[in-house]
DNA sequence: CTGAAAGCGCTTACAG
DNA sequence: CTGAAAGCGCTTACAG
């Protein structure tokens, strides 16, 4: 490993002292920095020479880090998808911020102490994409680090943003609605109606179906994903008066759809079907699943912004952050041209 | 915000020399360290008012991060499940090291210059997930950095990490030959057999198929999304004799199976199907579709696995690692009990 | 416009 | 076992 280019050393070479170059390089639009042709010279050298500043030493001096951390825990308890990943880190990068992830040991508890981050101080604010409401030691952990920190997946007043789980669900409400369909359905396997966001969209359908003075019905229940097919089938033999089903999880629409496929249920005439992806999945139907797709890019674009507004203005807090669905339309709602 | 606890406060408070709090509490085993009473004392104190040491004085002073790079360009043009995350995660702390996410600008050649990884030296090292094949002029960047360089994704001879993709198309194809099918097709609708990846499961195939003295055929084409239902339906009129399919993705398997339940054929007595999943979408059909697995939370622990290891031996570069498939059989292959 | 000083927090020799 | 010194690379006042 060669020995790493400094300040000084582009100093000595140009012959100055150390802070001209500091002034030079980073100063920013001070205009007091040096005259035209020293300012090329130092330029040229570091150029040439293939000069990088230190962080650390950056760091230490300013007491900033240009760096956002991300507290990751177990791979269930927490939503990061490869887009909103993409999405943060170029809204980050746009201030030149990087993000640093922090892994928590277990689940609940110990989460934030086993981590790096609470022994050293490494960064200017925290992202926690967690889904699971956080427990009581990990907001007084948090709070004691004295940085600003952002909710994903979350539905509080301040500092956090969410996925308008309601407005999706409403949203595919009205498009049966307007397609014709009125023996609307809601179908949730996944458990018991439980989640938050669940309840979110049975919100939102709720308030749709008022909005139509219509009716609908909800069909809540837990079954493991080897069981769904036998309960689809009993859901198709029970319950025909079923015109549209909204169906929580694209998985458990994609055997709606199959299962209505093997029964020569026509769709969408005989059974309308519509469910919740994150645009990847909706097309690899036949016919398409419609869809209200998670925007998962903006939603990382989002969560940066959120952050550097945050940086920019310590000390106040920003109002919860709602993004929007996107419909979707495919042949399982509608009958293709 | 509050001033935050430094190693001098605590040792003004214990009345010591600040070297000393720092070997006690950052010494690791070194015996002569302080005597118990007031290594105890410091302990004490440390806890009480919550000392947290301040990484960029460490960094600066023993020129080392204890952090690793992950370079992320376009969402296209990398591959990092939140699995494969959460597992890098987890082996990377293992060592009390963190993972620093670095946005590249733009896809191509700019793509490092941009960042801020080479303009303020901050990682140890760099682990690259990119699918496509890097530019020469990131790679020669990528040598400037004189620090440790990892690929994901990419079958190079050392240094890398790859999924077994010929491994697993053999494991499927062995499957197949074993449940009795004669007649087998790999069918590729996603770029006509271009991609790397699909290029070594067809070598996996051309194995197994040799290995066990029997024939194959190959479907290679490049069909949009929307064009795949009408190709399947095509392809299931011409290719009467195909028993068994391997498909290259589980989307377009999905639409096989999809549209032989919709023409009445039996699934798997007619026409058996088996593709290549995450594992989290092959048991969102009925029947399951029987998948080789990608192991992507061990792809993750490995890739960390093997950054650490060539950080304790910088010079040394390591061999390329390779990652099998796991199969999961589905009633897509194998009539159910 | 430019230079000398001081210090961010930490740890590694070194001397007692 | 303990303390005083020195310095990692950088930037911010301050004085010329």
């Amino acid at each position: 490993m060669k020995k790493a280019v400094t300040i000084s050393d582009i100093a000595k070479e140009v012959g100055v002292a150390p802070q001209v170059v500091s002034r030079v390089l980073h100063g920013g639009k001070s205009t007091a920095s040096a005259r035209k042709e020293i300012r090329e010279q130092i330029k040229e050298v570091a150029a040439k020479r293939g000069y990088r500043p230190y962080a650390a030493g950056q760091m230490l001096r300013k007491g900033t880090f240009k760096s956002v951390g991300i507290l990751i825990g177990h791979a269930d308890n927490f939503l990061l998808s490869q887009l909103t990943l993409a999405g943060l880190a170029e809204g980050l990068a746009e201030k030149e911020y990087t993000a640093t992830l922090f892994h928590a040991k277990g689940q609940s508890d110990s989460a934030l102490l086993d981590s790096r981050l609470i022994t050293s101080k490494l960064t200017d604010a925290l992202i926690i994409p967690y889904i699971r409401k956080p427990s009581r030691r990990l907001i007084s952990e948090l709070k004691s680090l004295h940085i600003p920190v952002i909710w994903m997946n979350r539905r509080s007043r301040h500092d956090a943003l969410h996925m308008n789980e309601a407005g999706a669900a409403e949203m595919l409400f009205n498009h049966l609605i307007e397609q014709g369909y009125r023996d609307i359905g809601f179908v949730d396997y996944s458990g018991n109606g439980e989640d938050t966001h669940t309840q979110e969209r049975i919100i939102g359908i709720e308030k749709a179906a008022e909005n139509h003075g219509v009716g609908f019905s909800l069909h809540l229940d837990r079954i493991a994903r080897a069981d769904r097919p036998a309960a689809v089938q009993k859901f198709l033999d029970t319950q025909k008066n079923a015109q549209a089903l909204i169906v929580n999880s694209l998985s458990a629409a994609q055997i709606f759809l199959q299962t209505a496929h093997q029964r020569k249920i026509r769709i969408p005439q005989d059974l309308a079907i519509a469910s919740f992806d994150d645009g990847s999945h909706f097309n690899a139907n036949t016919p398409y699943i419609t869809s209200a797709i998670r925007p998962d890019f903006a939603f990382g674009r989002s969560t940066a912004d959120m952050v550097l507004r945050r940086l920019e203005d310590p000390g106040k807090s920003l109002p919860l952050r709602s993004l929007d669905f996107e419909l979707q339309i495919g042949g399982s709602t509608r009958e293709e041209i």
